[in-house]
DNA sequence: CTTGAAACG
DNA sequence: CGTTGCAAG
């Protein structure tokens, strides 16, 4: 069922100008800082359409270094969260340099790590689990793809999770060419699971589909994570049979992003992309409940989603 | 004249441990910090020997990064002090990259930067000056020496102000040898100059000369500082006809230090190093009124050190 | 332990 | 702008 209303005009919050002084005279022409339009994540829907209440949720964060992040408190929300599995991007942490705040939470019994082979402090990514998966394993199952810490893969009774740091293009796209491999491969990859099972596919991919899912879309067509090369790739993820669960839910649903540069305080402007996906079979589209954007939520340039789902 | 007394105990002054919470039982044979032995640095003497009033004073610092101790308000401190040069050394900062706060010091009218040409970041020493010197010179003539920021010399009416910034012999002493023909080309500059007019010296000579001059003289005989070498090239330049004025005021002063590293807790503990001096020619020290270590003021690992004299 | 630059985002 | 490992001290 479709959710979501006409965008802008509905969900905007206008951001408050007033500070209390004396009106200043102002002329409405010249540069001033527009009122950002905002998003406001509606209440969490928490059973499928069918009626059944969720009895899965899953959060997905990118959490740009996690020892910067826990400093930040990054750890005080997930516990309030408390999602049943917790997938981190962009860890940019060895297994040895964990912080025990994290390596410790018996929230999570269950915790898997996969960090980059080659260079420290870069790329890396976690599941924890509250129950233990059938199995775990790393990559996507080819040499050239799996020595940056990218994908961890969880079977659980009924689904494969699968979570991932996609490749960013890179400046100036010097690493466009490496990033279609992947899309290709990590397309491949996923159909082989879902012939198994089916699939929730979570995690920083790295692209904005279409022009609703960032502000600045007429300027970022040349840039990493808008060109037409990045955003094919997600379209034939989806001509795959797999769904974006967000913009399944709120079509219509602008200015809801998951990502904003640290510069020229983007995120308080609101000038963001959505990055952050929870991508699903078909097979389990009639237990998704709710795919949230938390973007309240501080501590990365990047906010968490969660998902809500039977199983 | 020569001051000071028998060191330790008359200086001593005794770190606080009590925190006013109830007595715990101890047992003095454990490992407990031991209470640290302090150095404060006495009044000021503000006139020569002879009666003369200073009217020149000079501070120098090494202030281990120029923008980080300009954010931890170095700058404060410095118009506490009030010198009329100002001397910094490490001030790892290209001219493009000083903060304004520094530029625009209406203090220092004249001001006088010289960083290293190959490595952004690193060495760098800076002059600021109320007065105009006559002249100011850069290096010490020496091809191999002068690419590092490592030297400014100032001509004044009655003497040459040098402030330096000696290399550092490593880790492993991997520059050991290097720094031995600094030694010896750096005094040679020094006599040269010493043939026109007397001069002073200042800055981080990168040596303890003797035991007193150091905490840990022990453990430290095969560490850059505190070296056969090094300490030899100092006495080598003592010899020369200069003086340690610090040394020469307060021959029997131990724990009184410049330098601690970060490194733990050294500070707290006065686990020190005497790295900085004025040096003077033997022209200069019947105007010589004192010679501070002003060890309260903080904002780099090492404090800064100030001269007072007649010229 | 702390600085700064470099790579990356 | 902000994270990381790095070199240097």
């Amino acid at each position: 069922m479709k959710r979501g209303k006409k965008a802008e005009a509905a969900e905007a919050v206008e951001g408050d100008d007033d500070n209390g002084t004396a009106p200043v005279k102002k002329t409405k022409k010249s540069k001033e800082p527009e009122a950002p339009i905002l998003y406001e994540d509606p209440p969490d829907v928490t059973s499928s359409s069918d009626g059944r209440p969720a009895n899965m949720k899953i959060t997905s964060w990118n959490v740009d270094g996690l020892r910067a992040w826990v400093k930040k408190k990054g750890l005080d929300w997930v516990r309030d969260e408390s999602p049943d599995v917790l997938c981190l991007q962009e860890t940019k942490c060895a297994e040895r340099s964990l912080p025990v705040d994290i390596t410790s939470m018996p929230e999570f019994p269950h915790k898997f790590w996969s960090g980059s082979e080659e260079k420290e402090g870069y790329s890396g990514v976690a599941m924890l689990c509250k129950t233990e998966p059938l199995s775990v394993t790393y990559g996507i199952g080819k040499e050239e793809h799996d020595k940056e810490g990218r994908c961890i893969t969880a079977e659980f009774p009924s689904f494969f999770l699968v979570t991932t740091y996609v490749p960013n293009s890179g400046k100036g796209l010097v690493r466009l060419d490496y990033r279609k491999t992947w899309d290709e491969d990590f397309r491949a990859y996923l159909q082989g699971l879902e012939e198994r099972k089916p699939l929730v596919l979570c995690g920083d991919l790295n692209v904005a589909h279409e022009e609703i899912d960032l502000k600045n879309s007429k300027g970022n067509k040349k840039n990493a994570g808008f060109t037409t090369e990045e955003r094919e790739g997600f379209t034939q993820l989806l001509e795959a049979g797999f769904t974006d669960s967000f913009r399944h839910l709120y079509p219509e649903q602008a200015n809801a992003y998951s990502f904003w540069t640290y510069m020229m305080n983007s995120r308080s402007k609101n000038v963001g992309w959505r990055l952050d996906y929870f991508v699903l079979s078909a097979g389990l589209m009639a237990g998704l409940c709710d795919s949230k954007i938390r973007n309240q939520a501080m501590g990365s340039d990047h906010c968490p989603i969660t998902l809500l789902m039977v199983v």
